[in-house]
DNA sequence: CTGCCTCTCACCCATTTGGGGGAAATCTTA
DNA sequence: TAAGATTTCCCCCAAATGGGTGAGAGGCAG
């Protein structure tokens, strides 16, 4: 494999939903001397379609989108292409974005308040295989370590929570009973740290635990 | 005064505090025969002073900044300018966000998701006074105009309950009793047709009324 | 097989929250 | 100034939530 120059650049891919940022992102990348966008897509279904379209040497992808976002996009292509090199760019520095973006397979996590040379830095980076991550992105992961881990079951509690369930309501989706419920908050307020259903729930959503919209 | 065209481009200023959205709506804006970006700006105030500095035709701001954000933004500058024409841009399409924008002068909202023409198409509308607003968004305006208006008191329990605050606590922040707090509540409940405090605290932040981050 | 973890459930009891009234004080504005 | 909205507070009572403790069932890893 040669090394990307003028004549044969890095054959990059833009994924975002945002027409204005994918501009912008392509914009980026095509004024770096040895960077070349080849292709485009603004949501995870279309990424991994134009992915085996395309085969580019790396990806730029948003992490938030509508449909299939930026995670699964990422398992999805490295389960066909385990070689695949994803850099995942999001609004967002919450440890739990940071932390699914990763175990999807994704080499690095940058932010999109940073300055346009550090993006496109990070991109030439990764594809030579130098693992990079940003100082405050660093440290949101570390902090999520500190955390105790939430098991699956409590995230469903959690997510029936932000729904705006009661606590019958929750044992009913789950089919449990509602002193089961209680338990799992017991403990769901103990590893988030917070006192009450409502601190709980905004801390999900802080942490990026739990999604709000769509 | 002309109408713009090649020799005399419609000039626009764009403020965002994300570099590669920046870079896009530029890119955007000059792609346009009628229209040029002469100054740009990554936060409130900065969009203020250099307002005055370039006077531009027209400004597209994003609502979301940190520190000052585009909604105050805007504000400042049409209390100084009252014939400034400004777009505001955002990512969400939350009636409380929009209605604030347009309250505090703003022309137009639009989103982020909409393709880069119809941006660009908004701007020069916009500048020829023609008022547009898309569809989704007049259609948010509109739901908010049906559901009871929210107290400026009202609105700091709602921050105070975002804040993880119990009845106690918010009734000690405010110098006010319980008792009153509750009661607050009772009429928040009705307002945002909830039954809980939990689910106030997510449709605050669902419709925009309240911000969590920062 | 034996810990270890998760999930499940139960009981008790204190506190918090929510729903129904009503009412005085203040402030705005027509 | 009088109507109207807002903010403040009160009472009562029911329901929901939170904290402590304990414990059985099932799964998984050493």
């Amino acid at each position: 494999m040669s090394s990307p120059n003028a004549e044969h650049p890095l054959k990059v891919m833009i994924v975002d939903d945002h027409p204005p940022m994918r501009m912008g992102l392509i914009a980026l990348i095509n004024s770096h001397p040895r960077m070349s966008v080849i292709a485009e897509a603004a949501d995870g279904e279309e990424a991994f379609e134009v992915y085996e379209d395309v085969l580019p040497d790396i990806v730029l992808m948003d992490l938030r989108m509508p449909g299939m976002g930026g995670a699964e996009a990422t398992l999805a292509i490295r389960k066909r292409y385990p070689d695949a090199k994803i850099v995942v760019i999001s609004t967002y520095d919450w440890d739990e974005d940071i932390h699914r973006a990763l175990q999807s397979g994704a080499a690095s996590y940058i932010l999109k308040d940073m300055p346009i040379e550090d993006i496109a830095e990070t991109v030439e980076a990764v594809y030579k295989g130098e693992a990079t991550l940003p100082t405050t992105v660093a440290k949101r992961l570390a902090e999520r370590e500190r955390r105790e881990p939430i098991t699956d079951r409590e995230r469903e509690v959690l997510e029936a929570l932000v729904k705006g369930r009661s606590n019958k309501e929750i044992a009913r989706d789950l089919s449990i009973s509602d002193e089961t419920v209680k338990s799992h908050f017991k403990t769901l307020f103990a590893k988030l740290q917070v006192r009450d259903r409502t601190e709980a729930a905004i801390s999900a959503i802080r942490h990026g635990i739990i999604h709000i919209d769509e």
